[in-house]
DNA sequence: CCGAGGATTATCT
DNA sequence: GATAATCCTCGGA
């Protein structure tokens, strides 16, 4: 197992997007038990002059964690209900993140199954605040260190099998309403051709 | 299968 | 006071 180390937040935040495909999102819940996924889908949110980036305002409490050191998780609350995971990227003073959208489950089923409880297995993880759900993760995560051991760390990310570049898709980020052209139509999610996991666009 | 509308609250204007 | 990087349920075809 290899932890993906913090120079591989350090860059662009686009590359980092497309490389976290593939990688294992594990996270460890208060009781030990490891719950693990392979990501099979991700957006870019790529600093001020984004629009549908957060930090388009310039520093808040809440966006602050942006501008910080890569390799940490941005957890968010939103639609007064659900919980969204990101990956802090470039290096510290820009802010910029990798929403995490979908993983396709590996490890701990039962548990991932009983936080959905109800749900198809479709529908377990295939949205970024499904997975959440799923894995447990909430707001208490906020700004916690991604690099760290698997199994020490409540959460962390670990090098998988590349996606070769014929299995990559892109399209337009998801949930972007109101946000102006063109950040609302620029290539910004990608995902694993074929996976069963991958969120619906709406 | 599909589209419309509601849920529910932190965050920022 | 409006909006939100979403999800779920319900009604109709």
């Amino acid at each position: 197992m290899i932890v993906l180390p913090r120079a591989f937040y350090a860059r662009p935040t686009l590359t980092v997007a497309r490389e976290l495909l593939g990688c294992l999102l594990v996270r460890t819940l208060p009781d030990g038990q490891r719950l693990t996924g392979r990501i099979v889908e991700t957006e870019a949110y790529i600093g001020q002059e984004d629009l549908a980036c957060h930090a388009r305002a310039g520093r808040t409490p809440r966006t602050e964690i942006m501008f910080g050191p890569p390799g940490h998780a941005y957890v968010y609350f939103t639609y007064g209900m659900h919980w969204l995971l990101n990956a802090i990227t470039e290096p510290e003073g820009q802010p910029a993140a990798v929403l995490i959208r979908a993983v396709e489950p590996l490890e701990g089923l039962d548990r991932i199954a009983a936080h959905r409880a109800g749900r198809q297995r479709r529908e377990w993880t295939s949205g970024p605040a499904r997975l959440t759900r799923a894995f447990g993760i909430d707001g208490a995560l906020n700004g916690c260190d991604l690099v760290g051991p698997p199994g020490r760390a409540a959460l962390s990310l670990i090098a998988g099998p590349p996606v070769p570049d014929a299995d990559v898709r892109t399209g337009p980020r998801v949930g972007l309403g109101s946000t102006p052209e063109p950040w609302r139509s620029l290539a910004w999610r990608l995902w694993v051709a074929d996976s069963p996991d991958v969120s619906k666009a709406r």
